[in-house]
DNA sequence: CTTGACTTCCGAAACGTTTTGGGTAATAAT
DNA sequence: ATTATTACCCAAAACGTTTCGGAAGTCAAG
């Protein structure tokens, strides 16, 4: 590999030139500048990032730091992300890395270590629970990040985020049912641990208030993730007396919906918006949802604004290294709720399943 | 971000000394060992990536970088497998750079930047070309990488790769329709520039060679992309007369099964295995293939096994900078067809759709 | 007592950049 | 003719590691 100093030789001036004359400084000769690119490019000279960001400089990489659940082979929503994610990171001219966190190990040495160690000029964090030490952690150790997610309590929400409202969204899910004639809903439940399952259940919670429903707490199942439970579940809830069964099964995720729709037919039943049908809604709107028999209505939780808003928010505060709040463009469904802070409103798209 | 000089000077030894009892040398006794670490975990020490990989060093990284074809946003295959592969590198203790490769620019040029700037231990290629001037630009610069997917010309096989099988799938699967009857038989490719669609083709050819069925060029349409284009030939199709329509269409991936199915039944037609309805088959076996109405006969890519290969082989490279062939685990499904190439056959997956 | 072999440590160079703080010569201003 | 200014260039330090080639001390063998 040629490095600067072969270019340097080869064009008989200085190192100093040489980087100066490469990165665009001024105080070069406009014909030496020429004379130097030119023997750059013969030489297929590329800067060692090493050396490069030994110096400080930007690495144009960020990295996406994802925990590892012990089913993420199938979560279908973190692929589809992740995709997204690279994607967006392509616009922006920025590489992507993709460390996936082994809840296992000592979460906080691996987050130091990714920012510590120089390979990333800032942090996208996911899988945000509802206190999540990583956010202080990064905070105090000053390194850039942007959270996919927040925290539940709503005193400290001082850092920047971007999040898919999973109240508002299941409002509306209930509020949409409500309207269908339905008056006992039950409500699957993923890992509660996990902020946006709280706050999906949150918003069920508040629906069901706002149309002085009640909850029964038979028919609030929590912490699903595997098929099994699901299954396991929904069983459970077709068990009860005819009378108390609901009309309506509200699920936290395509992938919960998925399993319970196998469920409610392996238990004779049919899923649909009819009058003896089971209402079966989901929350993503990952591309699967579309093609299930019937169609899942769900709420489509809007991947690529939440990808641009991140980055957006990320490279502001990358290149504003002074508190001024970055500039974030106004973005459909968005909601504002701090200099930093985003919230962005889940679009309810109706299919046949409810 | 503490460095190895403050340990050093913490610890009253030198830098060497610092480096060499944290790199494991013998050279260090125990109870310096054991001091010096223990105050590098008092001051949150962690060595400098740049710096390390200035030294020539491993990065323990390693680069994703498919090409970005202009619709890759609407890819599921490509999330799919970026979500496995880095699944696949958190268990082989590698970090994944997702880089995607912008092919309206320099393709070279970014290859060499991957390589040249050491960011990266190694490359895994993919969306490989017939013919493919990036495996020669990396054999070239002696950078270690492998190919997912491979040329066509049966010369010049003398890089690591790993491919499924697409000719021994498409013949697999033409045998398949025409013991079900099937004599007419019609194929929709995907972009023939590509390998893999190339070798599905030809898997196809075979196919009907072997039951002494001739090609009908009308039957055949390739370089599709878009719905849009799928749905134009499918309607194309079943504009011949009643006598000369195939009986099963061939998909050459899930992704354009997709879009036949929604054709067919746009033109009125049924699909599915039985005697009035129109066989559809594909090729990937996607989450949503086994969701779709009706299910999707498809050949299932074992993406898994694959990645795992793909680590295997790379990993090994890394290693062994010697030419010694890594050592290949034997996987499901393999045919190994050189020291460091190896195929993986497809299973067919039968639905309801053919 | 000398020699050789260990054990334990360290100074200095090297990796490839960027940046700081100049220097020199030519040109313009006084 | 002297002083500023400008245009162009460079030496050396710095970034944080690893590694090479010893060096000092200890200990056992000869």
């Amino acid at each position: 590999m040629a490095t600067i100093f072969d270019i340097a030789k080869k064009a008989g001036v200085s190192i100093t030139t040489v980087s100066r004359a490469l990165n665009g400084y001024s105080d070069v000769n406009e014909k030496t500048r020429q004379h130097i690119m030119a023997i750059a490019e013969e030489l297929n000279y590329y800067p060692s990032a090493a050396a490069r960001s030994l110096q400080g400089k930007k690495t144009n990489t960020i990295a996406f730091a994802p925990l590892l659940n012990q089913h993420v082979e199938a979560e279908p929503f973190f692929k589809e992300f992740t995709g997204v994610m690279a994607l967006a990171c392509f616009k922006h001219d920025l590489s992507l890395l993709v460390a996936l966190v082994d809840t296992t190990r000592n979460v906080e040495e691996i987050y130091r270590e990714l920012a510590g160690t120089g390979r990333v000029d800032g942090i996208v964090l996911s899988d945000i629970k509802p206190v999540d030490e990583r956010i202080n952690l990064l905070l105090r150790l000053g390194i850039p990040f942007v959270a996919f997610g927040r925290t539940t309590g709503y005193a400290d929400l001082n850092y920047p985020f971007v999040d898919v409202d999973g109240v508002a969204g299941l409002e509306t899910v209930v509020d949409y049912l409500y309207k269908k004639g339905h008056r006992r809903l039950a409500y699957l439940s993923g890992p509660l641990e996990m902020s946006y399952a709280f706050h999906r259940y949150e918003g069920f919670l508040r629906g069901l208030k706002s149309h002085e429903l009640h909850e029964d707490k038979r028919l609030v199942i929590g912490n699903l993730q595997l098929p099994e439970q699901a299954y396991a579940a929904i069983k459970q809830i077709f068990s009860l007396p005819a009378a108390e069964q609901p009309t309506a099964l509200v699920a936290g995720s395509d992938d919960l919906a998925l399993h319970v729709i196998q469920a409610v037919s392996d238990n004779g039943r049919e899923v649909g918006s009819g009058p003896d049908q089971i209402a079966v809604t989901g929350f993503d709107d990952l591309p699967f949802a579309a093609y299930l028999q019937p169609g899942l209505t769900t709420l489509r939780q809007p991947i690529t604004t939440t990808c641009t808003a991140l980055l957006e928010l990320l490279v502001g505060m990358l290149k504003n290294k002074d508190e001024l709040a970055p500039v974030l463009p106004e973005l459909p469904g968005m909601v504002r709720v701090g200099p930093k802070q985003v919230l962005l409103i889940p679009e309810l798209i109706c299919r046949e399943s409810a």
